[in-house]
DNA sequence: GATAAAACCTATCAAAATAGTAGGGATAGA
DNA sequence: TCTATCCCTACTATTTTGATAGGTTTTATC
């Protein structure tokens, strides 16, 4: 898991507590979450063309979710942003990648590994985490210090 | 995944095959599999120094399992040639790597999907791997072409 | 003992992926 | 018109990956 996935997770769990009061910019979400303006602007462009967030331009413009977050899971959020959850590549498709796949039990291994983890990424939705965040008497504190790097930094 | 699981994996599986004939040596495993010699040298050596293998010097040497396969996990193989199958680093350890562990709820996030992924690995064994080999009529066959990259240099 | 087959070790290197930086549009509220 | 914001593209430095190369040590066999 590449910052992509660690920061872009950060930046749309931000937006969507804070979205209430409107669309929320990237200026804010670098700011409290002490990360790039530039850099998060990639991961959220991602994010806008896998169709899980929309923009408003302009000046009070910023960001907000395009879906219910109960219908947003993990799994796609992760996927978007560092691309398939799959081990090793021939396992993603049934296409003539692979010599013989059904042939061949190392591949079936991947494919099944590649089912399972995509399924445990996917029971969790956007919902939940935000469920959990609010158990949380200090949602921002707890956003903080996410990352080693951050740690490292501080 | 990188070449050095799925190497390595192919490597270790291709070991407990043939070794009924005394150990094998990285010269067969390179032909046999179509993998640089050179290369498979590393893989291997973080086997052995993982313990999961021993070897043999001299001529007519080789390695050999360590361990009963049933005692091996997918996991374990996996984790000694790629690093800890882990999300993101901080979800490795009680430690005091990450600021707040306890009170950050995106933490316990990675650390619960680490946690999960690593049992889908672990509760495959090496054993389990070979039984399913076995059920296949031509063994060898399964193993030659895996990897995109060797469908492409066909 | 000499030869050779093998494990073992270290250094180096090229290519790819990652993590960002920079700078300039386009849009729209004030 | 000004400016805050999204939006887009190009560039770059660093790190990781995937090797290659060349040597040393061990040991079975002749």
């Amino acid at each position: 898991m590449s910052t992509r996935g660690r920061y872009g997770l950060r930046a749309i769990i931000d937006m969507a507590i804070h979205q209430e009061q409107g669309p929320v910019s990237l200026r804010e979400i670098a700011s409290r979450q002490n990360l790039s303006e530039n850099y998060l602007e990639h991961l959220v462009a991602s994010l806008r063309r896998g169709n899980l967030l929309n923009s408003v331009r302009g000046p009070m413009g910023g960001y907000y979710l395009a879906r219910n977050p109960d219908s947003i899971t993990l799994g796609e959020i992760i996927r978007i942003l560092e691309g398939p959850i799959a081990p090793v590549e021939c396992s993603l498709s049934q296409e003539e990648k692979c010599a013989s796949p059904e042939d061949c039990f190392v591949h079936r291994l991947w494919q099944n590994l590649s089912r399972e983890v995509n399924e445990i990424f996917d029971k969790r939705t956007l919902g939940d985490l935000l469920e959990d965040a609010h158990s949380y008497k200090n949602i921002e504190g707890c956003f903080k210090f996410l990352d080693k790097e951050d740690v490292e930094k501080k």
